[in-house]
RNA sequence: UGGGGAGUAGCUCAACUGGCAGAGCGCCGCGCUGUUAACGCGGUGGUUGCAGGUUCGAAUCCUGCCUCCCCAGCCA
């Protein structure tokens, strides 16, 4: 016997031509002609065909045929040839096959399956070429965000998970006992933490789960989802505003540059995102309404644009929509009035095209110690709740700006998915905790 | 929380006006030296979501319950 061939990811393949090699990892699928077979074999980093011709081969490997189900794992062990018949290009002569595991009755086949048996089995599902795809670029589009932010002098701060405070709507919360402290929520946002943090550190951010029991079933909404909250000390709502253009150009042209391949297997429509580029549109929401209006929407002066709406608005434009300057009434308690219009705040939302609806909500923050008082009682808040968070505006308060941007949602936009169950590995929807 | 749709083999779905429970995939067996969700032939597989009712006879009609899917509201 020689040495031990050397192992290698399949994505490593083409380095490899020539070359007698090792690879660990599951049988995706095995189809036979008779007196040649084919393993297609996945490692996590690809998918390889490896081929077996009936006498060129140790009758030990050629065996394994019979007993390898889908999904069992394995080690083969082959020689690296460059084939167009294959796909990918390089395919794998086999030299001999060693079964780790044999799966039996792998419920997830080839054809087509329902969603809810699909998410019962998303532990395995995971391992489809589809999910396989999505959360790779989902992956990549959190170190986009992470390398932009950090390239331009922001510095996360983690929120905490369990809150006392009362971040948005009360009646949406999952709540929990908290020892001798009465009731502990799960956050909404960090937001009202990532307004401290900028005070200490000038831009900053948090990203991680946050939590909603609303009772929504839609394609559009999880119970815990992730958004990135970058807050900044002297910026205004215009500054606040071009950071978000800024960081979903970097996004976009991240994905096209780096998860091309995973865009092009989900049947991604990529000429749609090439015209993502600056400037967006930006309307405020009076013009959006006149906009609407004439577009046929039945929609009044101070509601918030529904699903419909969002969709007809952005079908004008080939690219995402800024849309600012929304109605007091329609948005929360902590955005700055407007400094000419005292029914409006200075605030703005970010709707994806293509019907992919509202990726970013803004807004610059009051930041007058007695007003923001006032905006707490109008909406009948706890005052106490915030006392912390009032004593910003106490200690050298300045303009400050926001926003959070659902990462799911801009995930499903790019992919191109119809539902955001599928833009997170594990979705935790109103009627589904398992998985 | 409202509106609509659907529960039949492990999976995806058929079954006319109430009249023998079916197909494809999977799985098992056989065949095939380049397959691409391989293919051909044969076989395996059912408490028709649950409980009750009408009927000579119910997957099908009626009542209640459960579950899932889609849409709306709310939002990221």
């Amino acid at each position: 016997m020689g040495e031990a061939p050397k192992r290698v990811a399949i994505a490593d393949l083409g380095r490899h031509v020539g070359e007698t090699v090792e690879i660990r990892g599951w049988l995706y699928n095995r189809r036979s002609s008779g007196k040649i077979s084919f393993l297609i074999v996945r490692d996590g980093t690809g998918v390889v065909q490896g081929v077996m011709v009936r006498g060129e081969v140790p009758d030990a490997a050629w065996e394994t045929y019979d007993v390898l189900t889908q999904e069992s794992s394995l080690i083969v062990e082959g020689t690296v040839r460059e084939d167009a018949r294959s796909p990918g290009g390089v395919e794998l002569t086999l030299h001999a096959v060693t079964p780790v595991q044999i799966s039996t009755d792998y419920p997830i086949g080839p054809k087509e399956h329902g969603s809810a048996f699909l998410l019962d089995h998303r532990h395995l599902w995971l391992r489809s070429k589809r999910p396989w795809h999505v959360l790779r670029v989902r992956d990549g589009l959190i170190f986009a965000i992470r390398e932009f932010l950090h390239g331009r002098g922001f510095l996360c701060l983690d929120s905490p998970i369990l809150t006392q405070a009362v971040g948005e709507e009360a009646g949406t919360l999952f709540e929990t006992e908290y020892f001798d402290l009465g009731t502990a929520s799960l956050a909404q946002t960090g937001q009202l933490y990532v307004e401290a943090g900028c005070m200490a550190f000038g831009k900053v951010y948090c990203f991680g789960p946050t939590f909603r029991a609303e009772k929504s079933k839609t394609r559009r909404h999880l119970t815990e989802f992730w958004m990135l909250e970058p807050e900044m000390a002297w910026y205004d709502w215009e500054d606040n505003i071009s950071l978000q253009e800024e960081l979903v150009v970097h996004l976009i042209e991240y994905a096209l540059a780096n998860h091309g391949d995973d865009l092009e297997a989900l049947e991604r429509d990529l000429a749609s995102l090439e015209a993502v580029k600056p400037p967006f549109p930006r309307l405020s929401y009076d013009e959006a309404v006149d906009v609407l209006r004439s577009a046929g929407s039945g929609i009044e002066w101070g509601q918030d644009f529904g699903g419909e709406d969002q969709t007809l608005l952005t079908a004008e434009f080939d690219r995402p929509v800024f849309v600012h300057s929304f109605p007091r009434v329609a948005k929360a308690f902590y955005m700055k009035q407007h400094p000419d219009r005292s029914d409006l705040v200075l605030c703005n939302d970010l709707f994806a095209p293509e019907g992919f609806g509202e990726i970013i909500g803004g807004s610059q923050r009051e930041d007058d110690h007695d007003r923001l008082i006032e905006c707490i009682r109008e909406e009948s808040l706890p005052l106490a709740a915030y006392d912390w968070y009032l004593e910003l505006r106490k200690f050298g308060s300045v303009p400050h700006s926001g926003f959070g941007l659902g990462l799911e949602r801009t995930v499903a936009w790019i992919c191109g998915l119809p539902h955001l169950r599928e833009a997170i590995p594990f979705p935790r929807l109103i009627n589904r905790l398992s998985p």
